[in-house]
DNA sequence: TTTAAAATGTAACCAATGTTACAAACAAAC
DNA sequence: GTTTGTTTGTAACATTGGTTACATTTTAAA
């Protein structure tokens, strides 16, 4: 039924051994469902009391908007869990709808078991706190970062905490476009401001490598 | 030393009795550490590898910018823990500057210390995944929010949400300075946004009363 | 009832950014 | 070297929302 190699290589069990995955889960309750492709898996909206990890096959999670129509948020293959940040907390409902886009074999672990599970195995209880404060510290971050209003002070944050104490010059990997969709904007706008910035006399671009000439004046920029 | 009355009424020990609490510290290493006003408690940036709980007195929390400066997060007071989303995942400092804002008992639980409470007692390990878990869903709906461009398409999202399926008139607690503020725009922008809105045919609006008039059409604005 | 304070509606103006379009520079493939 | 597709710089114009100011309405207090 579960396949222990294939369920160890998940955030959540890395680290165990496959036969000591194996002995873990006998003390336990537990189900593998199977789905053919399109099957629906869960619904938007539905209690969240299980933990659900794909160990074969994929799956698709979309959103319903107020019109009933779905729009597809992301694509999860074997090992991936499910929904990790709803499976405890105020909100414990599927916040997706999910179906599977080829056969699926799908671990099913009820909450009270999950939480035995949590409380055999030290390595298990560490792999899933870190997998949800990972995600709370991510979340954090970008709201940070949409807390900068202009795109000035989003190239300047930008590039002041990549630069961090030391460097003077910071090269970018991505192409404008991409960067510009990271900061939310489009491109032509991020051109131009950053073409503005260098008449300021703030930075110096030469190609995907900028120069900060006014560390000050930059984090002026943060503040207002 | 503890006080675990005061102690039991933390979120993360909700539900646990005095004398059960008591029972639970003598099993694990951990101090409790006094501060006077004003002294600092954890600097921004610095290793977070403990749990922090406040048994008395109360601190703020601040963030320090690039130019050095700092700004106020926020107040917090016993019984409440510090910064519960840092003890795990990949970042695990400190991303606020504490100190003291009155003389301060602090409970101090090494992580693997704290780890062992959770194995030890399901009740805290349900509390503490309830919370990281709350706050990762919270910052999750705050990103979803700001991910709608317009004020429009705020005010849309906000009022179907409010709607439901059923209603056709939302009745707004907060005034309207107070919605502008969570929707993070100006009052007038609300205020003429909400007008244009009411022109259009979409809403009505009379006092704090506002009728949805054309749910398809609002719909519609969400997904442009 | 009168009065003061708070909340609301509205307007004119301005700054920031999106939109669209196009040309120049560059990179990769042939 | 030429060609082709991608990336970048830039410009004109439209839209959105912030700013400021003020009149009106509502609420609360005296």
């Amino acid at each position: 039924m579960i396949q222990p190699e294939i369920l160890c290589q998940s955030p959540i069990f890395r680290g165990i051994s496959p036969e000591e995955l194996s002995e873990l889960f006998n003390q336990i309750h537990f189900q593998v469902k199977t789905y053919q492709k399109n099957d629906l898996i869960t619904i938007g909206g539905e209690i969240c009391d299980r933990l659900l990890i794909i160990q074969q096959g994929s799956v698709k999670a979309e959103m319903t908007d107020y019109s009933g129509k779905t729009i597809k948020i992301e694509d999860l293959s074997a090992p991936q869990p499910l929904a990790t940040a709803f499976l405890f907390g105020k909100q414990n409902r599927f916040p997706v709808t999910v179906s599977a886009t080829a056969d699926v074999e799908m671990v099913s672990i009820p909450k009270p078991e999950f939480v035995k599970l949590l409380q055999l195995n030290s390595l298990i209880l560490n792999n899933y706190l870190n997998t949800i404060s990972t995600r709370a510290q991510f979340l954090s971050q970008k709201l940070k970062f949409l807390s900068f209003k202009t795109i000035k002070q989003k190239i300047a944050h930008y590039l002041l905490e990549k630069a961090g104490d030391r460097l003077q010059t910071v090269e970018i990997q991505q192409s404008q476009g991409q960067l510009a969709e990271m900061f939310g904007v489009t491109r032509p706008s991020l051109a131009r401001t950053l073409g503005e910035m260098c008449q300021e006399g703030l930075i110096e671009t030469d190609r995907r490598c900028i120069k900060i000439l006014d560390k000050n004046r930059m984090n002026q920029l943060l503040k207002s």
